[in-house]
DNA sequence: GACTTGTATGCTGTATACAATATGGTGTCG
DNA sequence: CGACACCATATTGTATACAGCATACAAGTC
């Protein structure tokens, strides 16, 4: 018999699934508090309700679903107040990250920021969004690779799934809003380059903070208190 | 009528699950390693493997155990850098937590206070780990409660259960190790009381720091690096 | 007409059966 | 004697069957 299933994809359908949905659900397409019947999901890729009650463990971990128990699980909502949550914590973290990815002297993967810089560039360039955000997070995995805390990874990349769903209606509404974030990105690469966790620390928290107040009355006005 | 729907009590077979597998976890009743078949734990408790293994991902997702895709779940095991991992993410976000539940005007619930104060007295003066460290897991809950900040609070008590358990290890160690926490834990309590956000969260970062300082030669001497 | 009760249905939660894969031991061959 | 292939077994991963709760709606009662 000649192999026909692709290998990786066998290997962890739970965490496939849960991609494919975290990307439905960030960029939109499954609304928020859409209802998600296991089977519903189960049939739309073909697979039975074992792994799908798996992958939807998984995103509620993620804060992207909600579940109540023998009720059903939904699209989690979006809110200020729940955006004010995820930008707190992201402050704190997302700074102690720079930080330690700064501390970090693997100076041969430091320099592949180069590359996702021309890529952010180009991506901003043509105002694709989808593209900007694909290399964005690339960027963010890789100053936690450099981090080496498998612990704060974890954490934060919760974090970063629920921000993007906010992060990309807000560029589809407004697409200036990325360049603001640009150059003091850019900025904040040079400093985990150079070896300095101080200003990767405080820039990285004030480059949040001001896209925190940035988003924050639309976030009000679109999704509400 | 007086009866409101209980969700939580309504019977929840996995999350029971994961409760007692922690507390076997963090008290060291299940070693650090120690392979975790999926039937030997659906056995021990008499029910199937389908809650077990979402048990399982519930306890993989507060780092209590690890696994392998198709190879296995094991106990997570216990070392310098992991604790060091989990105890520069606490120091930010119990810093935070603490500062927004002084920021809280529930006085009626930060009354609750005074009265685990007069609990972990107790417990200490009895010399009951186990009573001191479940006190002062409440005292945790109430001060997340008081945030209101459903995602800070998810975050932290992943990252709680792992610290318990080198806290209680250092304990059975070292009983007095806890009497040097007993003291800040009440003038934070008394800060976040008198609604001072700014001490609340410099005392708690600072507690914290020094639990950690105070552990950590010992736990690379017990556990390695 | 409002409220309770009965009933049908869809969905979640759990158990079980089956398939796929990793592991360890045994034997064969170099 | 060591390396490697092969098979047996244990364990995970997935599918399916079934039980029980939640919801909606219809029927009956006051």
């Amino acid at each position: 018999m000649i192999l026909q299933r692709l290998p990786k994809l066998a290997a962890a359908i739970p965490e496939s699934l849960a991609e494919m949905l975290e990307e439905e659900i960030i960029l939109g397409r499954l609304k928020s508090e859409e209802r998600l019947t296991e089977e519903f999901v189960a049939e739309r890729y073909g697979v039975s309700r074992s792994p799908v009650r798996e992958a939807l463990r998984l995103l509620e971990r993620d804060g992207l679903v909600i579940r109540e128990a023998r009720r059903g699980i939904w699209v989690a909502p979006m809110s200020q107040r729940d955006f004010d949550e995820v930008y707190t914590c992201r402050i704190a973290l997302e700074g102690l990250v720079a930080r330690q990815a700064a501390e970090s002297n693997d100076t041969e993967r430091k320099k592949e920021f180069r590359g996702l810089l021309v890529e952010l560039k180009e991506a901003q360039a043509r105002n694709d969004a989808r593209q900007f955000f694909a290399v964005d997070v690339r960027g963010s995995a890789l100053v936690y690779d450099l981090a080496a805390n498998r612990t704060l990874t974890r954490l934060l990349q919760g974090l970063e799934k629920q921000a993007l769903r906010y992060r990309f209606h807000a560029y589809e509404q407004d697409p200036k809003i990325v360049k603001l974030s640009l150059d003091d990105t850019a900025r904040i690469y040079d400093a985990i380059t150079a070896g300095d966790g101080d200003s990767a620390q405080a820039m990285t928290e004030k480059l949040i903070r001001e896209i925190w107040q940035s988003m924050r009355e639309k976030v009000r006005d679109y999704f509400g208190q």
